[in-house]
DNA sequence: TCTAAGGTAGGAATTTTTTCGTACGAACAA
DNA sequence: TTGTTCGTACGAAAAAATTCCTACCTTAGA
């Protein structure tokens, strides 16, 4: 395959790299030694695979990188809701033909929607509600 | 590596998997070439390529066949929404972790968020609200 | 009967993703 | 100055996922 770098496609996170943009999302900008400390907590990972991988995220430009100091210094190069929004919207899409309702009725039915979770979820619906009126 | 049948692991289904399931998901059991069609319909998959990735499924345990016509019939191995759940549930964990209402409020501020989207999300919480009264 | 069409099985090739070995430069403490 | 530690770069190996070639069997029609 040849490169492909300059055409709008989204390349679409492969699975570890989306576990280096959790930690990235949760703690910031940060250096492949942090990043790899902490995938670290949850799995063996050698730090070259770890450096390996963001610098094709790199080159990807699914992050970017500040190089003055000799630790580069990695960050999200996309906001982190946009990128979460595409996911989502594929996940409702491939999973519930789009749905969103049919998806959340599958969530109020799990273990995890609990009365919490219900009462945030009317908080979130009466405030798009008000939202609308004005 | 080695044989991994008996252990209870689920093995979560790869992305060409998932297109499969989506399939027979809806319109049930299913040849091989009723399978490889409707995938052509989205992209050109070879026939034998569909079939190689059922036949990984089936001794995946994540389909069973019909094998008394020469014609095999697969079907999904667990329902529908058992699999769908547990897809879900590892998708909030991951990227929301594991708050089905951050995930929610995502979703309601996306176009996908129609005002009819939320009135069904609506009937849904007091759908279950009513339950809980029982 | 013979042939064409369509089915399964299995291995191998390819592509994609992930992991890691090795080389080498900079920083720093002894 | 010298060696140890920590960093990057790069290529290749390994693993995982996907695709497809080939062989061979069954069925149906001419």
């Amino acid at each position: 395959m040849k490169e492909k770098l300059e055409d709008g496609k989204k390349p679409e996170p492969t699975k570890s790299e989306l576990e280096i943009l959790q930690v990235l999302w949760e703690h910031g900008p940060s250096t492949v030694r942090f990043v790899n400390d902490q995938l670290n907590d949850q799995r063996e990972v050698n730090y070259t695979s770890t450096l390996k991988l963001m610098q094709i995220m790199f080159e990807k430009r699914i992050l970017v990188r500040d190089e003055t100091s000799m630790k580069h210094i990695y960050s999200v190069a996309e906001e982190e809701q946009k990128t979460k929004a595409f996911l989502l919207d594929k996940f409702v899409d491939s999973m519930y033909k789009g749905s969103a309702s049919k998806l959340i009725m599958q969530l109020l039915g799990n273990k995890k929607a609990s009365k919490e979770e219900m009462d945030a979820v009317r908080n979130i619906l009466r405030k798009i509600e008000n939202e609308g009126k004005k």
